[in-house]
DNA sequence: GTCTATAATCAGATAGAC
DNA sequence: GTCTATCTGATTATAGAC
């Protein structure tokens, strides 16, 4: 039996939805309602507030990010090499945001924009997220055969960002998800100049 | 005799700085002006409309990039290996951006909110600079000795999001815009594995 | 749970004095 | 060239009917 989403529910998955397509401040509560088939008040039956909603989108995108992003990771086992553990969560993360989950391009598209309060409880949310990214870094820099002058924290700023950036630029073409998430990891992993010099 | 710069000149200066901090949504004109001296009323006698200064800002943002990099480049000779040249670039971009250029910054901050004609006037000026990008790329891949699998449009997409991601987070500490500059041509260039595996 | 008003707020923009 | 005072418009949010 299906379940019919409920108005909640909706709402949410509008926000989400005109949130990563306008922005923060481009994304009128008066669209995500139109979006959610009711009037802009009806959503103040749900969430006491604008950023109250902001908020949960937020929380939901990480959340369903770093789900997709671990369990793709942790089917490989802890004793897959760490490139190869660090190869899929590349191409989960790419895959994730470019088949069409607004939660997680959400926060990629507005997070730098939130208001600092909201920032700071959204970022330490993301903490978890942050850290299993690190972590496949450090562990990888660890088990040798990479380039260790290059600092982790660098490597990993730079890299969420190239992969966040992804749904702003990325239009169904000669290349779909999958082979853009390729591209990535072999980008990541072996630069442009790749590994036959 | 040292000009003392006028309240034009101030405003824009206060507008680069103020978009990079806050955003295009949380600048507002109140804080443009204070940061320039004066009130937002004053604005008016200098701009017509804040999506005029904005507008401004960013064709500045692009112009002082583009030269800077350009400059940097064309240094080395047509004739240097394009990935020198290349290299070059990227150094360049990151050094500018960490190093207090409010315009370039603001450019990379508000882009993705600009209003949509406007963002067609700027990206038709900002095509120019996509393109010496490309060209670099280009005639990197067709020298050789790089991987010639990787979409030229998928790595300066990735290229240019991860450079601009810079102002977002870098903070002043043992890390200094030299270094993030030259890890960012290791990444790019040899990726997370580097050159020796 | 959604609607029709309507209030409250805030920021961009204008008028006109100085 | 900058100010004070004011207007306008857009958007969040509330009140209360259905």
């Amino acid at each position: 039996m299906v379940q019919i989403e409920n108005g909640r529910t909706r709402i949410l998955d509008s926000a989400a939805a005109v949130l990563c397509k306008r922005g923060l401040a481009g994304a009128k509560l008066s669209d995500i309602a139109r979006m959610a088939g009711m009037l802009a008040p009806s959503i103040y039956h749900h969430f006491p507030s604008k950023d109250h909603l902001v908020e949960e989108v937020m929380m939901e995108g990480i959340y369903r990010n770093s789900r997709h992003i671990v369990t793709k990771v942790e089917v490989l086992g802890a004793e897959a090499p760490p490139l190869v553990r660090l190869r899929a969560a590349i191409q989960a993360h790419i895959n994730f945001l470019l088949t069409g989950d607004n939660y997680s391009s959400a926060v990629a598209r507005v997070f730098d924009d939130l208001p600092s309060e909201m920032k700071g409880r959204v970022l330490a949310a993301y903490s978890s997220f942050d850290n299993y990214w690190r972590d496949l870094i450090v562990a990888a820099q660890a088990a040798g055969g990479v380039n260790r002058s290059l600092d982790a924290t660098v490597v990993r700023k730079f890299l969420i960002a190239m992969l966040d950036s992804s749904p702003s630029w990325y239009r169904p073409g000669k290349l779909g998800p999958a082979q853009i998430a390729e591209q990535a990891a072999d980008f990541v992993l072996y630069g442009f100049v790749g590994r036959e010099a």
